[in-house]
DNA sequence: CTTGATGCAAAATATTTGCATGCTC
DNA sequence: GAGCATGCAAATATTTTGCATCAAG
């Protein structure tokens, strides 16, 4: 994962470049979204952003708002399934896939070289220029398995 | 593609398998489905069905939980990506995964065994039992390159 | 000070649910 | 006939927007 500070930069690099103002509400998205690992719905970095700035009273709109500018601009990424809707995570991570239980709702990254040069290579077939590529991989965790028999 | 009869057999087999009731608005929907190639969400397979089938008066509800009970067996998928919700389109198909066009929308299928056989093999290593997966491909195809420069 | 950002509440969407009635089985 | 499915409308849930006000640059 990358240092904070990085991300930071290139935040306020990305905000400047167009003209965008560096806020408190931003930053403390950013940061919530930074230091909790995982995937959540606005509804959740709303809640956690709230508990973590009570002096900030930060309205929903404004998480949906910069979320938004986040994943335009490649900062956080958003991943969707089933009922469940939207959920975002911090992106510049190295890059990574994810298995879904569908019964516990555990998601698990993991990263395979193989498939990355596989996806550059398709793209390249359809003369895509690719900016991005997700992979899901949905299924029963082992432990729900357990369970479940 | 599959025969529509087959895909029919496939659902009326589920159906009396769980009990529930074969209706000519869920045929409705699975015969869109079928027949319209593409990804669609409810508000369109809704508009679709009423169009092509005026003496039914379908609701909406009832495609929204059609479209529940279709994917929830296997016989549909839903796609989503960015701004726009959840798209269906039936399943059964050989499998396959997407390129889409973050400009124009356009969604591109393509197939890759290599990448279907490294699936398999990503999910026996996290002990998982696979149901599904999917990729997703996301850029800019030819024809938004050409126009955007 | 200029301009974009925010919070709020209202509006617009999207999805789900309760219930009386209609249709399968 | 019994019981699930439907349509409708109301209830929820989700997301976006207008606007007065605030705050960053």
């Amino acid at each position: 994962m990358v240092e904070y500070a990085f991300l930071l930069d290139e935040f306020t690099r990305l905000l400047k470049e167009n003209q965008l103002k560096f806020t408190r509400q931003r930053e403390a998205i950013l940061k919530t979204l930074y230091e909790n690992d995982g995937h959540f719905s606005p509804e959740e970095i709303h809640r956690m952003v709230a508990r973590d700035n009570p002096d900030l009273n930060v309205g929903i709109a404004t998480v949906y708002r910069t979320l938004t500018l986040l994943e335009t601009s490649g900062l956080a990424e958003s991943i969707s399934f089933g009922k469940d809707g939207k959920k975002y995570e911090i992106g510049l991570k190295k890059h990574h896939d994810h298995l879904i239980c569908t019964a516990c709702g555990t998601i698990i990254e993991f990263h395979d070289d193989l498939i990355e040069e596989r996806q550059r290579a398709i793209a390249q077939r359809y003369h895509f220029n690719m900016t991005d590529h997700t992979m899901k991989i949905v299924g029963l965790c082992e432990h729900c398995q357990r369970k479940l028999s």
